[in-house]
DNA sequence: TCGTCGTTTTGTTGAATGACAATATGATGA
DNA sequence: TCATCATATTGTCATTCAACAAAACGACGA
């Protein structure tokens, strides 16, 4: 909704010949969300909803070791966030993450359309 | 292995009110854009630049072969439009479907964060 | 028509990925 | 401490994918 600040990607300075790109952690979330189990997995956190490893193996219908290692993935990729709460870890969509990935692609279509 | 659910109730399908969920071919479109050299071969295409299967070829480095499959991919996935122009066929980003997937995951965004 | 150029399709191969089982790590409570 | 539960890691296997070469398709010009 905003298209205020984030401006160009951060860490890629190069103006010369504007590239135009987008930022290499945003092509690590859009990498991340490249995935058909991984989207099904964020689809799970739709309206900031929090799960645990074993909540969304199960919804998912995959293993705990499956779930683990892709929440991992979204979360480098700035999809997903954790935290622990006693023995489970709670995972839930980045809000950062993904709207700085959202502006990102949002500046790059002004360039290309 | 407790079976508790600690958001929303089995069976997302029927979603009424609220998708919660990204567009298939907004899921496609994510999924075209997942790949380095798809993402690549999108850079091209930055100020809104057509180019033939060959340049996009030499431009990124790959075959002509591997050119043309990736961008019908891309193609496929709302990404880039083509037209011919004599032998040679052209591509370029494709405004309505990028900026109709953006909407998506912008709406997607506000659910879930 | 024929030949050529550009693109698409087909078939194949090596690398990356997703999935699981088994094991290790870490945290809580008795 | 020890036992147990939840998650993370490791090792392995099957599938998928990107890339190429070669053949098929299509469009122009001679």
């Amino acid at each position: 909704m905003s298209h205020t600040a984030a401006g160009q990607p951060a860490g890629t300075q190069s103006a010369a010949t504007t590239p135009a790109g987008l930022a290499p952690r945003t092509q690590e979330f859009i990498r991340a969300l490249g995935s058909p189990t991984r989207q099904q997995i964020m689809m799970l956190f739709a309206h900031g909803a929090e799960l645990s490893v074993g909540e969304v193996a199960e919804r998912v219908g995959i293993s705990q070791a499956t779930a683990s290692q892709q929440l991992t993935l979204l979360r480098r990729g700035g999809a997903a966030t954790s935290r622990r709460d006693g023995k489970t870890v709670l995972y839930r969509a980045d809000r950062d993450g993904a709207r700085a990935a959202l502006a990102d692609l949002q500046s790059y279509l002004a360039t290309c359309c």
